[in-house]
RNA sequence: GGGGGAUUGGGGUAGCCUGGCAUCCUUCCAGCUUUGGGAGCUGGAGACCCCAGUUCAAAUCUGGGAUCCCCCA
């Protein structure tokens, strides 16, 4: 065995093992503040390329903003910036001199970036103004922090967007959540439910937000993504104002939306296992890996590396990621165990055995199973198999994703569903912000979402307070 | 916010109560040998979280700090 923890009953131990060994993060001198390490890293750069091709499809556009963010700006918006000030991390010297005024290091970059917008908006023909950017935020985490999952500096993606209309901004903030569902699901294999925030758990100045939530295997719900409808809030607090085509001077409606490295810890959680972690094939840096079993007598070890030499080069012109793991100074088993514990998706071992069939040996990270598969036409059968296991992977998460689910009539179910199926109970909810916070206090459970599909809920009344029942919550303990 | 535990070569650890030569495994380097699920032998390199204090002498005792983990709110 790889890890010295289990998943199933050591699960904190098990993930901060787990992150470490793959090489996926590793902690720094700073607390809260982890290393991005290069099998992560290209997680991420998956996640970037893909996300880049669909917003751009659409006309966004990146840019990059100041990091800092002078004080008198980052005030302007009075909720937002109540909202942000217990976790903002202030510069206040340059060098030896004290700066006149203090520079937040971004915790968000609305401020900073609508100060331009007011700049650069004038007329209805300016609009929809599209940006994104990657970066990082840093939030100053006084809590424990854990690698991807709660961290003070937070590698990102911030789109902020202007538009004339609330219908406008509407349209962006449910396209962007689909993006956001489709990296998810369809990227990292890992289901989310989507729905809105409460008004206790919105974005700080936001006039709704729409999430993405997971559940994780320890019954916590992880928030995943959010897009947010900022209606004329910030508008109106930083002039960002035009002239529409019936010459009358209006107010912007503007959408933000974030999704950080958070999502490959959720990865991390959901797939991996007691061996390492499981890395889903269309996000996989490496897709492929070869291993030859070597020979002592020099004329087999020669027909190996021939061999496999062969197979590398027919798969790199087809253009997978492959890596040919050559070292003579490790056993196959060493090499087995390391790349199972990096979450390679498929590995493929070579022996003189497979040489006489004229085939190879694949070998399935996730389930372990093993086939030999003809050496004639083999792009097409580890692109297969790939594309199997990304499917596998999520619908494997996603079954054990519903069964816990529950539905709650009552107070008396809803407690007792949290303590058994641990995940997201589904309740009629009053949608009122006391009764969240009695429920919180008493079972440490929060509104993770309310469904949108589901505006008239099951049932009449509140499944806590008993007052009329406006919407379906789904609750959950939280990362 | 509250409580508990931890920190010793790159990784994992013993030693701490009762102060004095730092244990074992792994990794790394050299060589031989081996290879279908973490092989073996020989030799070598490498550590007491930081800052003060007590003491002839501190990994060990005292005070402060940093970081990590866990549990509770």
């Amino acid at each position: 065995m790889a890890l010295e923890n289990s998943k199933e009953k050591n699960f904190s131990d098990w993930y901060a093992e787990v992150v470490q060994k793959s090489e996926m993060a590793d902690y720094s001198s700073i607390q809260g503040c982890m290393v991005v390490r290069e099998n992560a890293y290209g997680v991420w750069e998956a996640i970037q390329e893909a996300f880049n091709a669909m917003i751009k499809a659409i006309g966004h556009r990146n840019a990059l903003f100041p990091l800092f963010i002078p004080k008198s700006l980052l005030t302007k918006e009075a909720e937002h910036f109540a909202g942000f000030t217990p976790e903002v991390a202030w510069v206040t010297r340059g060098g030896d001199t004290e700066l006149s005024e203090p520079l937040a290091i971004r915790p968000t970059s609305e401020t900073i970036m609508y100060e331009s917008y007011a700049k650069w908006i004038h007329s209805h023909r300016d609009l929809p103004l599209l940006l994104n950017q990657w970066c990082t935020v840093v939030r100053w985490e006084t809590k424990a922090t854990k690698p991807f999952i709660r961290t003070r500096e937070v590698p990102w993606q911030e789109g902020h967007t202007v538009h004339a209309t609330k219908e406008e901004a509407d349209a962006e903030v449910m396209l962007i959540l689909g993006f956001y569902k489709k990296i998810l699901e369809e990227y990292l294999a890992v289901p989310v439910l989507i729905g809105k925030k409460s008004d206790g758990e919105k974005f700080a100045g936001a006039l709704y937000t729409t999430t993405c939530e997971a559940l994780m295997p320890d019954g916590k719900a992880l928030q995943s993504a959010t897009s947010h409808n900022l209606g004329q809030n910030f508008a109106k607090a930083f002039g960002i104002r035009f002239k529409d085509k019936d010459e009358t001077e209006q107010y912007a409606w503007q959408a933000s939306w974030g999704m950080s490295t958070r999502v490959i810890g959720a990865m991390i959680m959901v797939h991996g296992d007691d061996k390492g972690v499981v890395i889903p094939p269309r996000v996989a840096p490496l897709k492929v890996v070869i291993i030859p079993i070597a020979y002592s007598k020099p004329e087999d070890a020669k027909k190996v590396a021939k061999y496999c030499e062969g197979i590398y080069a027919k798969l790199k012109a087809a253009g997978i990621s492959v890596k040919l793991d050559d070292r003579d100074d490790k056993s196959a088993g060493w090499k087995y165990n390391e790349w199972e514990l990096k979450g390679v998706p498929l590995r493929l071992e070579i022996g003189l055995k497979d040489i006489e069939k004229d085939a190879v040996m694949m070998v399935r990270r996730d389930t372990g199973q093993k086939n030999s598969v003809a050496k004639e036409g083999l792009e097409k059968s580890v692109e297969d198999e790939l594309e199997k296991m990304q499917h596998q992977l999520f619908e494997k998460a996603k079954k054990s994703r519903d069964e816990r689910i529950s539905d709650a009539k009552d107070y008396g179910e809803f407690k007792k569903a949290l303590e058994d199926k641990k995940g997201f109970v589904r309740m009629s909810f009053c949608d009122e912000r006391e009764c969240e916070e009695t429920i919180n206090k008493e079972t440490t459970a929060t509104v993770r979402l309310i469904s949108f599909d589901d505006h008239k809920p099951k049932h009449k009344a509140c499944g806590h307070c008993g007052k009329p029942a406006k919407v379906t919550a789904y609750f959950a303990k939280s990362y």
